[in-house]
DNA sequence: TGCGTATATGCAGGCGGGTCGATGGTGTTG
DNA sequence: CAACACCATCGACCCGCCTGCATATACGCA
């Protein structure tokens, strides 16, 4: 089991919805606060921001530590901890390891934060 | 007594999502990882999700910590979080204090967190 | 093969956050 | 007025996280 990574998958995505109809589940409430928590550092955030802005949409360790004034261990941690929470993804070319947003991953996040008032499946409650 | 509510209110929403065009800028990186902060918690996920499902949309701590399985110190704290990071507004009636959803609060955060894909207003990748 | 570069990991220090018990403040009730 | 219920704050403890330095590993190149 040295499956660590994506963290979103495991969240059975469509029912989870803390702002959906019934409480969360203790269990779901501890899976969405792990992703939440990896997107709640500033460093984080501002990476992820780089590499989406980055001009193929990746980059390199090694472009990401000078504009983040942080260093190059440090810069490595948070990706880890971006990649196992299913956000970015890895690719490992020469000696270099290009970091991309996974497509879909924020966007789950958002719709799981998304309250049903803009879904239109809003059915009739039971 | 300084004022410290609505953290969301701060942010000049329409411009700083961190996956639109150019990098997020460290001072908004820090105030939407403040947010999310105060979200990345499973205790505070399910009192939201609480509220959100109580009978009004609203609830007071003596029906929290139950559900919870925590102190009542512990739940005022969290509850104090979230209506300091501007996701619950407080209103004391009589000895009770109830707390309801801000409504369009999370949804701010969820729009946030949406890449402008869906606005298509952004070149297209290619 | 050996050296330099790019990245990951180990380790440690410091700080912030979650939790509880105790306490204080305020409004309700007998 | 006295007693009680609800809630916020305080102090303290402990755990986890962010960070940097030092080191290990992997890869390319001469």
């Amino acid at each position: 089991m040295e499956y660590v990574g994506t963290a979103l998958a495991e969240m059975t995505l469509p029912q989870i919805s803390p702002l959906a109809g019934e409480p969360i589940d203790r269990a779901d409430a501890e899976r969405l606060a792990g992703v939440l928590k990896a997107l709640a550092d500033p460093a984080r955030l501002r990476l992820l921001s780089l590499i989406q802005s980055a001009p193929d949409g990746e980059a390199c360790v090694c472009d990401l530590t000078a504009p983040l004034g942080l260093s190059q261990p440090t810069v490595s941690h948070h990706l880890r901890i971006l990649t196992e929470a299913g956000l970015l993804e890895r690719e490992k070319r020469g000696v270099w390891a290009f970091y991309r947003l996974v497509p879909a991953a924020i966007g789950t996040i958002a719709d799981l934060l998304t309250p049903p008032r803009k879904r239109a499946t809003k059915k009739a409650p039971r």
